[in-house]
DNA sequence: GATGGTATATAACTCGAAGTTATGCCTGAT
DNA sequence: ATCAGGCATAACTTCGAGTTATATACCATC
């Protein structure tokens, strides 16, 4: 039972005679004529009979022709959405982003490009920043969006921007009363922060050490978003990133950290596979929500 | 686009190799490279890229993977049902019947068959007697069943019972009093009864002269069930078939017609279609239907 | 860096289904 | 009786799906 048969089959219930479906299928009558007799002989029961040289429709006809007829105006759909995929008026795009991304820029980057690509289907996959690699390389996810490099064999890194360390606090707090925190206002605070092992981590690490002080993380994360409840509840002081929408997570303040200290905001392709006209024009949105940041 | 192509893509999609594709399809590893690629050239993209010796699903295959799967899961259903269609564990009776017999009849007949095909599907029509012969000869219809003989070529009628004709009068009528009722009786009543053109008619005409009485039709139906609110609403008595369950139409009462005058009930089939089993069991099921209304 | 295992691609072939044209047969209508 | 419409058959071509055998590419691993 293939398509061509359920055409036919369809065409001749439609029409009444092989003559009239031939013409409507744009091939001769003996061409319909074998492949009616063909389906039948396959499926082991006559779809008609033969009387006075007309076709007449068998009861087993009538039950079959409803099925028949629905599965293959499905697959003219299914040729005609898979036409559209051809000329790209349908398309996906696949995107894996670690947390801070998905909140602070995949809203804007994705508005500006589903204004310019109404048919297209994003799939936006929210991950720790270690397994976006993996699904870049295995052709899972077309563009990843993370806060570290990814160093992963077979894939493309590219720093499109920076996101400022900020402090999050309760606005409440003492603290608040700064306009800039640094590594001698914090230092008798109880911190929530990336752990020492991580690429932030390592790199506030660095930046306390540089004023002489020692970064003691009581509590650490690995998903920033997870210090907000912690903070609001009075658990400590928040060094993260300042990408995610503080604000939309409850009752807090954002105070700038000080000296400035930055994470690369990181774009990562395949090396193998090209890149797609949708992840061209998606890194290009993503740089411009970037820079609208700034404003 | 057809059923084989959807096949081997749902395959490779759902085990990630060619080679474990052309396993479970029972067919070579060249044979499922051969296809997938003929299906790519024709819908004219790529819905695997070659990386490292593997393929890796696009994102075009990863949209066109729902709908493929779906439909091919319909044309494997229809495969099954095509199947059990042959096994005769589903099939189609159409019958076509006039008013007296959908009502009168039909019901038994059609609970003791059901009984025994459950999977069966009945298609039920109620028809003018004169049109049913005609949709028998253009296979519409397997099966007639009226209260009239049909004098159709290409058809071939069996008389598989009677039918006693009855007068239907108000439970309050003076005439209720009688067990039976007879042309003397009725002389003087409103009569709503079938038109002399009719067959059921001109044998009533027939026993009214035999009695030396001639039959005063003053409403003339067509169909019987019609003459129901008429005598409800006292507009006269009813000579009508016996078949037609009419305590259910409302407060009626029902008396003998003497002399006895019967109604053919006739079964029709086409002389020129084989009858199907079906065909002959539901006729089976009308006669017990029929011999059971005795009791 | 050579090697074996796994996976895809290619070549050469067979077979069957779908298409063609030409033609014959049946039936119903004039 | 004849003619037109409709289906079937025959003989042939083309094409896609299948086969086996073999080449090629990549990966892991010793």
């Amino acid at each position: 039972m293939n398509a061509r048969q359920l055409e036919v089959f369809r065409a001749i219930m439609r029409h009444g005679t092989l003559t009239a479906a031939a013409e409507s299928l744009h091939v001769s009558q003996p061409a319909v004529s074998k492949i009616l007799r063909h389906f039948e002989s396959q499926i082991g029961y006559r779809l008609f009979e033969r009387l006075g040289g007309r076709l007449v429709p068998t009861a087993e006809a009538r039950l079959l022709i409803g099925d028949a007829d629905r599965i293959f105006r499905e697959i003219e759909a299914l040729r005609v959405f898979s036409d559209r995929i051809r000329d790209k008026q349908v398309g996906l795009l696949r995107i894996a982003a670690s947390a801070p991304a998905t909140f602070g820029l995949l809203p804007a980057a994705a508005e500006r490009f589903r204004r310019r690509n109404p048919g297209l289907r994003l799939d936006l996959v929210t991950l720790p920043a270690e397994e976006i690699g993996e699904r870049i390389v295995v052709g899972d996810i077309d563009l990843g969006l993370t806060m570290v490099a990814l160093e992963q064999p077979g894939t493309r890194a590219e720093v499109i921007g920076r996101a400022e360390i900020i402090a999050l606090i309760r606005p409440d707090s003492p603290l608040a009363e700064h306009d800039r925190l640094g590594p001698a206002e914090l230092q008798d605070e109880i911190l929530i922060s990336y752990g020492s092992s991580t690429d932030p981590g390592a790199m506030l690490d660095r930046v306390f050490q540089s004023k002489g002080l020692a970064r003691k993380t009581q509590i650490e994360i690995t998903l920033s978003i997870a210090a907000a409840p912690l903070v609001q509840r009075g658990l400590g002081v928040a060094l993260v990133d300042g990408l995610v929408p503080w604000e939309s997570f409850g009752e807090l303040a954002v105070r700038r950290f000080t000296p400035s200290a930055t994470l690369d905001i990181t774009l990562t392709t395949s090396t193998v596979l090209p890149k797609s006209r949708f992840v061209r024009e998606f890194t290009r949105d993503l740089k411009a929500a970037i820079s609208d940041r700034g404003r």
